[in-house]
DNA sequence: ACATAAGCGGACCGCACGGTCCGGTTATGT
DNA sequence: ACATAACCGGACCGTGCGGTCCGCTTATGT
C-alpha cells in the first residue's frame, strides 16, 4: 500500500463499475424486480460479488436510484437560471416524465415502498426542493396560482407517468396529451388549447396488454 | 340429487363464501399480494378448499375485483338519470376514487399487470363505458371541454387514487384537493375555487413512510 | 341406519428469491 | 519470483410462495 487512498483492488473497482451498469440497465427495462442472480450473470460476475460491494439488493436499489434523482434535481436547479419562469417549469415537469418513462425502475421508486429508504427519500427531496423554487418562480412572474405545492404537481405527475408506461408505446401523444391536461384541466372556462394527439381508447387497453404479455414470453423464451 | 340445480353440498356453498368473504377482506386492507395460506385460514378452511372452489389465485382474484368493478359500473349508470350532468360526472368521479381509497386490492387491480386478465379487463371496460356516457351528458350541457375522453380522465384519477392511498390518512384533505385539481388544474386564467385543505409537505412523506411501517411491524409481531 | 360420493384439510412439492460461505484465484508490493 | 492478503464465484441455505394430493370426514338420499 504506497498510498492511503489505494486500498482496494483495480479489479474491484472494475466488478463495482460493471455491477452498477448492469443493474442499471436491467432497472431501466424490466424494473426493480430483476434478480440479483441476472444483475450479476449480465456483469459477468458471481452474486458473491455483488453483495461484497452492495450489502443488500435494496442498498444497490438506493444507489441507483438516488444517483438519477440527484441528476434531476440538478437539472431542476439549472432551469432556475432560465429567462421565462413559466417555461421552464413545464419544462422540468415534461423532463420528470421523460426520465421516468426511459427508466422504469425509477418510475417505480418514486411513489411505492421504496420511499421507505433513507438514501431515496433523500434523493426525492432534493427533486421536491427544487421543483418548488421553479413554482415559487412561477408564481411571483403570475404564471402558477399560489395555492398549489410541489407535491401537488408531483402527484399529478404520477398519473401522468402511469399513464405513459403503460400507453405510450401504443399511444405515443399520450405524454403530450396529459401533460396539456396538468395545465388545463377538464374545464370549459379555461383558455384551453386542443389537447395533443388522439384521446385513448379500450382497444389501447388491450393492446398495451397483449404487446407486455409478448415480451414477456420473448424473455422467457429466450432465458 | 332430487333436484337437477342442485349438484353442490350446502358446506361447499358456505365455505365458497367464506373465503370470497375473507379474501375479500383481507384485499381491502392489505392488497393483492396476501397468501392464499391467510385467506383460507381467515375463512376458516384448509388451502385445499381454496383451490377447489377458485382454480389459481388470479381466478379468485378476478372474481372479487370484478364484482367491485361491475358494481361501480352500476353506480355509474344509476347516475345516468340524475338531473345535473356536471355533478353526476364529478359525483361518480369522487366516488370512483373514494371505492380505490377503502379497497387497496382494487387500487391494486386498476392500471397494474392484473389489467392482463380477461375477466377484470372486460369489468373495467364497463366502468369506462359508464365514464364515458356521464361524460358525453357533460358535454352536452357544455360544462365540459369536447377534446377529453374517458381515459383521459381515468389515467388523472390514478394519479389521485395515488396520493390518496399513500397520503389521505395523514393528510385528509388531499383527495378533495387533487380532485379540485383535475377540475382546475393549475393555470391561473381558469375562474379557480381555493384549494381544499393545506399543500402536502415533505413530512407528510415521512409520516406516511413512518405509519406504514408500523403497520407492517405490527402485523410481523401478531403473527 | 346405512352406503356412498362429495367435500375436506393440511402435509407435501417445486420454484425462485435474497443472502452466506469457503476453497480456489489473482492482483499487488517487495 | 514469491508471499500474502484481497478478491472471486458458485454451491449452498432458509424462506415463502402458489399449487397438488390423498386419507379421512360428513352431508345426503334411500
Amino acid at each position: 500500500m504506497t498510498e492511503e487512498e489505494r486500498r482496494r483492488r483495480a479489479d474491484a473497482e472494475r466488478n463495482r463499475r460493471r455491477l452498477l451498469d448492469s443493474a442499471q440497465a436491467l432497472f431501466c427495462e424490466r424494473g426493480l424486480d430483476v434478480g440479483v442472480g441476472e444483475i450479476a450473470e449480465r456483469a459477468g460476475v458471481g452474486r458473491g460479488t455483488l453483495f461484497r460491494n452492495f450489502a443488500s439488493k435494496e442498498q444497490l436499489i438506493a444507489a441507483i436510484v438516488a444517483e438519477r434523482m440527484h441528476e434531476a434535481a440538478c437539472r431542476g436547479r439549472e432551469l432556475l437560471g432560465a429567462p421565462d419562469p413559466e417555461a421552464a417549469l413545464f419544462e422540468f415537469v415534461q423532463e420528470v416524465v421523460g426520465r421516468q418513462q426511459l427508466d422504469r425502475g425509477l418510475f417505480e421508486a418514486v411513489g411505492g415502498e421504496f420511499l421507505a429508504n433513507e438514501e431515496i427519500r433523500e434523493a426525492h427531496g432534493e427533486v421536491i426542493s427544487a421543483l418548488d423554487e421553479l413554482l415559487k418562480r412561477a408564481k411571483q412572474a403570475g404564471a402558477i396560482r399560489d395555492d398549489v405545492g410541489a407535491l401537488d404537481v408531483l402527484m399529478m405527475l404520477k398519473g401522468v407517468c402511469q399513464a405513459a408506461s403503460a400507453f405510450s408505446h401504443v399511444n405515443p401523444g399520450i405524454v403530450g396529451r396529459q401533460l396539456d391536461l396538468v395545465r388545463a384541466a377538464i374545464s370549459v372556462p379555461a383558455a384551453a388549447q386542443p389537447l395533443q394527439g388522439r384521446p385513448p381508447t379500450l382497444k389501447d387497453i388491450e393492446h398495451a396488454y397483449l404487446a407486455e404479455d409478448a415480451r414477456t414470453q420473448a424473455k422467457r423464451a429466450q432465458g
